[in-house]
DNA sequence: GCAGCCCATTGACCCAGGTTAATGTCCGCA
DNA sequence: TGCGGACATTAACCTGGGTCAATGGGCTGC
């Protein structure tokens, strides 16, 4: 699981010293932040299991979800560790993470250029999903907005869980987090859902994402799955 | 001013490492691509002069603009060098751009482990610029979304001029660009500008912005200098 | 079994921002 | 000196999506 993040592409070796660097695991009750915005977070995490997203809190309280991170994510790397964070991580489920301190992270990479590198192409991956977000909520209409956001992440998902036959995914999203993802509103992003699925494209019942016509879908959002997924690092 | 990109917090041997591996220096005209989208790009670029934007084109001609780049920008570099650009980079103005091929990039990372860990740091500045563009589209009002734009814009460009006192900069953008930037229409914009000029809050004329009340414009935009200069590395 | 809460759903109405299109201004070029 | 092209500006009108408010459904805790 953890290969995904920091360690895919090591030797037997590195990963020893990857291990060696961790402080341990963590686990984290939905609901809660694991780091937030504002505050110096004191250490690096990759996601083990569960669902977090990404957020910005304007003052007056409104919510910009940035991204979604699935298991294997790697969290709270920033320019500057020592400075207070750019944006909050919040645990939609119950969350396990591997905690790494960063106190010793440069010195780590110093090290193992190998790490270092991986780093910079995580991040990199960020960056450019984060890059497709901004088009997707600064160009596309709603429903396009709404069919491109639902089709990444069944993608996501469901590569993780490696069954590439099925067309239900587990979401644990409601409306007003998609709409806060989308820069929609809940009400308006409950109407496009409806219309996608009284076009029998896709539906979300309870906590399942069915999508009944990607191909169709991905017609509608302007969607390259090679492309997104090719960003996605997690 | 390559300093600011690759080589700031590095020794003099490091520099010299750089310069050696560069393959040279090249003068591009306004109005070309220095890279496309779907293209594979073969070099990696430090911007020396004038400005670039980068920019998402979807299958219709919808544009969103992601950033612009400053002199001191790292340009071309992305998780899979052999993939074809997530986006391209448009020569706002003639550009001079200093060149290093693609090819021992990781080679070079592997032996300098100064550059892949500068190179990490770069990339995470670069994302967490770009969700605060997410976080302004996604959810600021059309006279906040121009406000932060102009305001984080004038900023980045005054400090790079060194003088703190000076309240206009050159600004070589149509209010197409402006638009493409922030999720809006030329129109818009337009509209936009004269309400913002009749609050004498800015100004722009020909290819000079000024900025008659920083203060006002930072909060209507929101607008957190610090914490902007600090996510935007050129 | 029911009170309370969170979320989904829907309808009625409104408005920020999009669309269309005309007019103006500036500039480079023949 | 005048013509063509790229931008800016404005007005008139329209619509996608926001706002407000009511209803319902499902779950949890007692």
């Amino acid at each position: 699981m953890r290969n995904e993040a920091l360690c895919a592409p090591l030797s037997d070796g590195e990963i020893a010293v990857v291990e060696n660097f961790k402080s341990g695991n963590r686990t984290i009750p939905a609901g809660a932040d694991l780091y937030s915005q504002d505050e110096v977070c004191s250490d690096l995490y990759t996601l083990l299991d569960g669902w977090i997203y990404l957020y910005q809190i304007l003052e007056d309280g409104r919510r910009q979800i940035l991204d979604f991170a699935l298991p294997g994510a790697f969290l709270g790397f920033q320019p500057n560790l020592d400075a207070p964070a750019s944006h909050s991580a919040y645990c939609l489920t119950d969350i396990a993470v591997c905690v790494f301190p960063r106190e010793n992270l440069f010195d780590l990479f110093r090290a193992h250029p190998e790490l270092a590198l991986r780093m910079a192409w995580i991040t990199a991956r960020d960056g450019a999903l984060a890059r497709e977000h901004l088009t997707n909520v600064g160009r596309r209409s709603a429903r396009e907005r709404v069919a491109h956001l639902l089709l990444e992440l069944f993608y996501r998902v469901r590569r993780k869980a490696g069954d590439q036959q099925v067309n239900s995914i587990d979401l644990p999203l409601t409306q007003e987090h998609i709409a806060d993802a989308l820069g929609l509103t809940t009400v308006h992003v409950n109407r496009t859902l409806r219309g996608l699925r009284q076009a029998d494209l896709l539906e979300i019942r309870g906590r399942t994402l069915t999508v009944r016509d990607p191909a169709m879908l991905a017609e509608i959002a302007g969607f390259d799955i090679e492309a997104v997924l090719e960003r996605a690092s997690a």
